[in-house]
DNA sequence: GGCAATCTACCAACCGTTCGGTAGGTAGGC
DNA sequence: GCCTACCTACCGAACGGTTGGTAGATTGCC
């Protein structure tokens, strides 16, 4: 009886609008906005360019669902995690940064900073949907991990924007870095993820412990 | 006569290849490699296509030359810095990364990462001489500070890969950070770039600081 | 004269986009 | 039951424009 409710929820080939986000992620992920042609897409969608312009306005249009696509998807886990009321305050921050690591540097909407940069100038409309809609939520949700743990008394007051910079800077630059370097066949000892991870929350949680006990 | 000593240094306009160079280092700053014409890089240099094709090769080679390009400048600043035997280690350190912000924020070559990012699956020379001709020593400069440091007892010894991705994550997406949203109109108050150089290079210098006294 | 640097004029290939058309499903009137 | 009308999803072919790149003539300095 109850296994007939999961059956609905993965479909072996998706239909024709999400396959084209799916592919075209890919691709923009792999070569850039402008070194993607519409032509590689269908051809990888195993469809006719036409078909593209059946579901997108345009290569921007695409681009843009394409960004948008997975933004919720990438939150709820944080969401779900502050919402939850039974861990601690620095637990909860150290499973935070689990998160933040995973999905900024394998998730697809994660990994889209610098394909963002490429393109906000030209249309400025696609960075400031991804601030609002994915950068300023996280942020957001981290913060409130923070300002939990000063109400409690186990942080101490900080300046957000410092904070942000420390705790966000490495995982991007990382993610960015790992994405630049990717033809290096060493890649996971140039930059060993949950190494630097540990050490990077092991700091943060030194900023925010309050004055006082600093042992080894 | 002793006028004639000084013209050569500054020219008002630039000779062709080098004309060509900044032009196109700005333009495939600001576009992206792809979207970067070789005909808006020769309408911007004042010059035909076919100029271009007689100081450089192609345009993969003239994208190179740009990266390359600056690679040494760059560099000079901090090796001046280290090379001063004046400075005590922690003053020095913040030097640096007044150095490191400046150059990474400002000039070409700093803001370049993304750039690398978007051509490096194409061509991955271009990452590789990023990573050997700049970041690399840029690192290795960095780390000869806290070396020293070290040797003379005013620094603590710790993990290598872990400062570095503390201490080059927070400036690089900052940089990425203000490229990606240059458009906000109110960037300096979203991205206050010395108040957080100065509050990352404090918890720096924190974390170097032999254990004993901290205080306010 | 010779050579470096720049030009004009041009190409084939590819770009994003549009057009006209079609296969298959389905809703509704009669 | 059947016809009309409309729908979604897709295709082949073509559009005007731009791309990176080339051949060959021309300029100006030593």
């Amino acid at each position: 009886m109850d296994t007939s409710t999961v059956d609905a929820e993965e479909k072996p080939k998706a239909a024709g609008r999400d396959r084209i986000l799916n592919v075209s992620t890919d691709l923009f992920l792999e070569k850039g906005f402008a070194a993607t042609s519409m032509s590689a897409i269908a051809k990888a969608s195993d469809m006719t360019k036409a078909s593209l312009y059946y579901h997108f306005a345009g290569k921007e249009d695409l681009f843009i669902a394409c960004v948008t696509h997975g933004y919720a998807t990438a939150l709820t886990a944080l969401e779900n995690l502050v919402a939850d009321g039974a861990l601690s305050c620095d637990r909860k921050l150290r499973a935070a940064f689990d998160i933040l690591y995973e999905t900024t540097i394998c998730s697809q909407v994660g990994r889209m900073s610098p394909l963002i940069a490429e393109v906000s100038r030209a249309f400025p409309k696609v960075a400031r949907s991804f601030h609002s809609e994915y950068v300023g939520p996280q942020q957001a949700l981290l913060w409130q991990i923070v300002e939990d743990g000063v109400a409690e008394g186990t942080f101490m007051a900080v300046d957000q924007k410092q904070f942000f910079h420390l705790a966000f800077g490495p995982i991007v630059t990382l993610s960015l870095s790992r994405e630049m370097f990717a033809t290096f066949e060493d890649l996971d000892s140039h930059f060993p993820v949950d190494r630097l991870r540990d050490g990077h929350v092991d700091v943060l949680l030194d900023i925010l412990e309050p004055q006082g006990a600093k042992g080894s």
